[in-house]
RNA sequence: GCCCCCAUCGUCUAGCGGCCUAGGACGCCGCCCUUUCAAGGCGGUAGCGCGGGUUCGAAUCCCGUUGGGGGUACCA
């Protein structure tokens, strides 16, 4: 059973999000507001402005986290540092797809998006900082010179400029020192404490020759600054936060709580790639996956609401889950089980519900027929016959494209099919016949017993006697329910239809015989 | 290569030393219902990678092994 309702139906389901947002103008200072939990989600923005599952899970969990506790907050920044990602529509597209998620502004939960470009100053401030107090140094290596030092090619960089105690300069890098012996110890909520010997980390460069400082360090700068507490992310970046744990203990702070999310992968196990695999959120919500049926199916993605639950609102989910249960696996995307539970929440939708969350699919530039002759009445008429047969909402359309297309699909396997020789043309002509008789009522009840009989007469099942009359109607030999459909076309379309069928027999039979 | 992570049905998972003859879900396969197709109902298939320990007892703990994955940039 489905529950009543899932997580973005009332904030944002089919509601157009703002595309204006107000939120997304560049601030000077992070306000740094101190609360119990800041839980920080970052985006980097991105030119295909496709907004990635894995991405989507990352922040579901999130915002579980952030909604679970009064002051807690999820901060949405965008890492937009890299000049060649700094376009505004870029970053619409994330808010979009959070918004679609249920993941937006109007919840006191939810705090942002800040830009990091916005924090510049403060990253090259704290660069300087660092090697003031000896942290850092400038080194001038250039890649090739490191590589034809080291005699060991496993190993990084090499240390060379440690001590040479460069000044800022052009050509200079400016390098982290990083401790000599020991290990530092990363507790990780999923994984537990994993441990990096210093000896394996090499000195790495937090700021570029040009000043610009490294996702390594302004990431930290900013979450110093924003006071989070909680950064939950992929697995990608376990290797980096040894690093990045270092920079909290230079800068003079507690690391925040770290909680790794194993990597959703495809079937070859391989991490989800944007080029090889269907990744875009958007790609699902065009094709009419419902968001709660997608926040629902990404959530067990690596976690479990227990006692074998699945289906479940997020309304119920939110409070249940818990980072600390979180698999620490990787975890297959597995469209099929997602089209399952989407069909689930379809069918759980009420028929107002329905018909509402079908408009998208129904009318605009995409659809098969003319505008002028799509009618919402008569669709409304057949969705409680459509709901339970489609997993996706983009599927209605072949299921009814017949009532609103001015002649019927053509397709050759189903013709073929349904118009076998001694079976076809006679039982359309037999159809023909007894539909055109004025005393039959065009009601589905009465063309029903009209197609039998017209059919026993043969000596065919209905089974049988009705695939003819379905391919002559609507052009397919699976569909709707035949004799709805039919009372529902109208005894004028329905006949002029099967009248074409015959017209098309004919035609190939004289072609055939010539 | 080096560092790190991971390992229960095909897939997502439950399991956190005895309730396990390993549970649920998706998929798949039957059967029922049926005007096609769905939906629905009933049933079935299938798994603890391997080898050592620890223990009265191991899917559960330890070690090793194998196999997957992530990282290895003056990207994020």
């Amino acid at each position: 059973m489905i529950p009543e309702v899932g997580p973005g139906t009332g904030r944002s389901g089919r509601r157009s999000v703002s595309t204006a947002f107000p939120r997304c103008t560049v601030r000077p200072r992070y306000p740094g507001r101190v609360t119990e939990t800041s839980i920080r989600t970052r985006f980097a923005p991105s030119p295909t402005g496709m907004f990635h599952v894995g991405g989507a899970r990352s922040a579901l969990f999130n915002w579980a986290l952030a909604q679970q506790r009064p002051e807690g907050r999820m901060v949405l920044r965008i890492e937009d540092t890299d000049a060649a990602r700094n376009r505004p529509e870029w970053t619409e597209g994330i808010i979009r797809a959070l918004a679609w998620l249920g993941i937006g502004e109007d919840d006191p939960h939810f705090e942002g998006p800040y830009f990091q470009s916005s924090y510049a100053d403060e990253h090259r401030k704290t660069a300087r900082a660092l090697h003031e107090n000896g942290d850092a140094y400038y080194c001038d290596c250039t890649r090739e010179q490191v590589q034809e030092r080291r005699e060991n090619p496993h190993l990084g960089y090499d240390g060379f400029c440690r001590d040479r105690n460069l000044a800022a300069g052009p050509g200079r890098a400016l390098r982290f020192r990083v401790p000599e012996g020991g290990p530092t110890v990363v507790d990780d909520r999923i994984r537990g404490r994993v441990e990096f010997e210093h000896s394996a980390i090499e000195d790495f460069v937090i700021a570029r020759a040009d000043g610009s400082p490294l996702f390594v360090l302004a990431n930290v700068v900013d979450d110093v600054e924003m006071r989070i507490t909680h950064v939950i992310r992929g697995e990608e970046h376990l290797s980096n936060t040894p690093k990045q744990q270092l920079l909290w203990e230079a800068l003079g702070h507690t690391p925040p709580v770290w909680a790794h999310l194993p990597v959703i992968v495809n079937e070859q196990r391989k991490k989800l790639s944007k080029r090889r695999d269907k990744v875009a959120l958007e790609s699902y919500q065009e094709e009419g996956y419902l968001p709660e049926a997608m926040v629902n199916y990404l959530m067990l993605l690596g976690w479990a609401p227990g006692e074998d639950r699945e289906i479940m609102p997020w309304s119920q989910m939110q409070p249940l889950f818990r980072v600390e249960d979180v698999n620490s696996s990787s975890a297959f995307f597995d469209e099929k089980k997602l089209r399952a539970f989407n069909g689930e929440y379809i069918r759980a939708l009420s028929g107002e519900e329905f018909v509402e969350r079908c408009r998208p699919w129904l009318t605009g530039e995409n659809v098969p027929w003319d505008e002028a002759d799509y009618d919402p009445e008569v669709f409304a008429a057949v969705a409680p016959l459509v709901q339970s047969r489609v997993a996706v909402l983009s599927e209605i359309v072949p299921n009814v494209d017949f009532l609103f297309l001015k002649r019927p699909v053509e397709d050759e396997k189903s013709w073929n099919k349904a118009m076998k020789p001694g079976v076809g043309r006679e039982m359309l002509q037999a159809a023909l016949s007894r539909f055109a008789d004025p005393g039959l009522s065009w009601t589905a009840e009465d063309l029903k017993a009209a197609t039998e009989e017209a059919g026993a007469a043969l000596g065919l099942k209905l089974g049988k006697a009705q695939a003819p009359v379905r391919v002559a109607v609507t052009g397919r030999t699976v569909g709707l329910p035949l004799f709805e459909s039919l009372e529902l076309l109208g005894r004028e379309r329905v006949q002029a239809r099967i009248a074409a069928a015959l017209e098309r027999l004919g035609a190939q039979e004289d072609g055939a015989g010539a």
